[in-house]
DNA sequence: TCATGCGGGCGAC
DNA sequence: GTCGCCCGCATGA
């Protein structure tokens, strides 16, 4: 279970209290309630057993969205769509940034495009990444339910998850146009070429520490609350310098959290063709993902790249962390009016910069 | 290229 | 029968 969880649940159970007797429903009962009084916010992060009710016009529940990476399941029955976690992708060398933060990675969805992924490197160290797969529902995948129903959208998770959260979706494609937008410079060139496409993204143009601050604001996109909250970072600075497959020193007292809780979590090995060996700093031969991005090609600074979550995707995105549920998403909820909680609330549709001073492209 | 959804098929329980 | 999972296919961005 998720550090952090239990309020989570606590917040869930509130929630399905309020709702009273139309949350006793199942995603498989054959007649599900139509006299909804209160139908939910979207939530981007749903975890443990939970249930919601949205909206139909709720696009993001239209598209089954989720910050997890769900793939879809065959459940052979069409009224219900069934989805299972696919985990997270980490670095093999369980390496840190500078100020302690670990790669979480979105899995891929597409089978094919996950195989690749495993194939390529940690940006941050170069090793091996692997992938932590869910097993957060009795030694099986999370698995999320939707179906809709009439003027409503049903949602159901099943299982906690038990490994910290991936970059968003938004965030994983962002990253993924950037790097190939980057593939076409030059070594040489990608600093300022990096800054370049920050200009062009974003019309900003970045102070000459653009680089740094490529890296998420610690107090911005940390680790999921659940997995550690925010580690104790001395200086947003100090993301700078060593890239070696160790953390450069102890982790803070939240890292402790996170490993323990990624602990439960199955890391599968590289599959064929991928890392079978600790190989730090050396991609496979031919590889295509690691033979240009050695650490050196992070212009000496080895900058790693978006190695946790960030904002959330969606239309709105909400913020994740520890107090993303209720933290709702849905539509005609402003993104201004919800940047409280010291602005940490923001959305790529917000706050287009900060997203963007928040990418670093992994090659 | 990849996310997403659908559905056939298989094995385990 | 249910469930998890693999696979291929189609579609759309």
């Amino acid at each position: 279970m998720l550090k952090g969880a239990d309020d989570v649940g606590t917040e869930q159970e509130d929630s399905a209290s309020r709702h009273g007797e139309i949350m006793s429903w199942d995603i498989n009962d054959i007649k599900l309630p139509q006299d909804i009084r209160q139908i939910d916010w979207f939530q981007e992060w749903p975890d443990s057993y939970v249930k919601h009710i949205y909206s139909s016009e709720d696009k993001n529940a239209q598209r089954h969205h989720s910050s997890w990476a769900m793939r879809n399941t065959n459940n052979h029955n069409s009224r219900i769509l069934k989805k299972s976690c696919l985990g997270v992708v980490v670095c093999g060398n369980n390496c840190s940034t500078l100020d302690g933060r670990k790669i979480y990675l979105r899995p891929a969805i597409c089978d094919k495009a996950r195989q690749k992924q495993q194939r390529k490197c940690c940006p941050n160290c170069n090793g091996p990444l692997q992938l932590l797969s869910c097993r957060g529902h009795g030694g099986y995948p999370v698995t999320n339910f939707w179906r809709h129903e009439g003027q409503f959208i049903f949602f159901q998770s099943k299982g906690a998850h038990d490994h910290p959260r991936p970059e968003t979706k938004l965030e994983a494609e962002a990253r993924r146009s950037i790097q190939k937008a980057q593939t076409a410079f030059s070594p040489s060139s990608q600093r300022l070429k990096r800054i370049q496409e920050i200009e062009s993204l974003t019309g900003a143009v970045p102070r000459t520490e653009a680089l740094p601050l490529l890296f998420p604001k610690p107090d911005t996109y940390m680790l999921p609350a659940n997995f550690g909250g925010h580690l104790s970072k001395s200086s947003w600075e100090l993301m700078l310098g060593s890239c070696s497959g160790q953390p450069p020193y102890p982790r803070a007292a939240g890292e402790d959290g996170d490993s323990g809780e990624a602990g439960p979590a199955h890391i599968l090995p590289v599959k064929k063709g991928g890392h079978d060996t600790f190989r730090p700093n050396a991609g496979p031969l031919g590889d295509e993902s690691c033979e240009q991005k050695s650490p050196l090609a992070y212009g000496g600074s080895c900058l790693p790249p978006l190695p946790f979550p960030a904002p959330q995707g969606g239309p709105c995105p909400t913020a994740g962390g520890a107090h993303h549920h209720r933290q709702l998403s849905a539509p005609l909820r402003g993104c201004e009016g919800d940047m409280g909680e010291g602005g940490r609330r923001m959305g790529l549709n917000c706050s287009n910069d900060d997203m963007l001073f928040n990418l670093y492209p992994v090659r």
